[in-house]
DNA sequence: TATACTGTTCGTATATTTGCGAACAATATA
DNA sequence: TATATTGTTCGCAAATATACGAACAGTATA
C-alpha cells in the first residue's frame, strides 16, 4: 500500500473532536465558555465526578488547546482559550460545510 | 455528591465529537462529504489502513450516525447521511457560539 | 508552627479503542 | 459449478481512556 498520510487539518480537527468526546468535558466547555472564567472548585461542584477525575478531564482539554489555567493560590482558575476555541469554531464550520447536496447549510 | 447529570445536548455532542475524534474517520467524512457517495472500495484506497480497519471506522461513523451505507451487490455504497450532518454543524457552532467574551465568533 | 483548604499526581483496576490477518458471506463471472 | 470480487466479522494483541481513593504539594489561616 502507498503512502496516504492524514492532512494537517485532519489531525487537527480529530484532536479537537477527541478532546470534546466525552460529556463530562463537553459539560465543562458549556460552563467555561458562559462567563468570563471561574475555579476549579465551581466545575467540580457541576460535575457528577470525583475531583481527581474533574482534574484529569482539564488536564485533557488544556492539552488540546481548548482552556487554560493559572494559579490563583489557593485556587486555580481556569478559563476557555479564545484564541484555540476561535480556531476550533472555523474547523468545524469548515468541515461540515464541506458537504455537496445540502441546500440547507452553509447558508 | 448530588445527582448532577449530563444534559442529552452534551451526551449529543460528545457521540458526535467522538466519532470524529480519529483522524481516518474525519478523512473519510471529508473524502465522502466532497462527493455525491461512493463505494467502499473507493474509501479504502485513500486511507493508509486495511479494509478490516476501514470497515470498522465506517461502521462507527455510521453508529454515530454520520453517514449510511446500502448494498448495491456486490458492492456497497456509502454517503453523508444529510439530516444528522446538519444537526452535527448546528450543535457545534452552538457550543462554539457560547462564549461570552470572543467577539470574533458568532459574527 | 500546626491545621485547613484547594487541586494535582500516583497507583490501580477496568473498559474501550485501534489495528491486523484470517475466515467468512454474498454476489458476479468464467 | 468453480472462481473471483467486494466487504464484513472474528479473534487477538497492544495501546488509550476512564474513574477512583489515597497520597501529596502549596498556600492561607488559626
Amino acid at each position: 500500500m502507498t503512502q496516504k498520510n492524514y492532512t494537517e487539518q485532519q489531525r487537527q480537527i480529530a484532536l479537537f473532536a477527541k478532546a470534546l468526546g466525552h460529556p463530562a468535558r463537553v459539560a465543562i466547555l458549556n460552563f467555561l465558555a458562559a462567563q468570563e472564567s471561574c475555579f476549579f472548585g465551581d466545575i467540580h461542584e457541576v460535575l457528577p465526578i470525583t475531583k481527581a477525575t474533574v482534574s484529569q478531564h482539564l488536564k485533557e482539554l488544556k492539552n488540546a488547546g481548548l482552556i487554560q489555567g493559572e494559579i490563583e493560590a489557593p485556587k486555580v482558575r481556569y478559563c476557555i482559550n479564545r484564541a484555540n476555541w476561535e480556531l476550533a469554531r472555523k474547523i468545524f464550520a469548515t468541515l461540515f460545510c464541506e458537504c455537496k447536496t445540502n441546500t440547507k447549510c452553509c447558508e
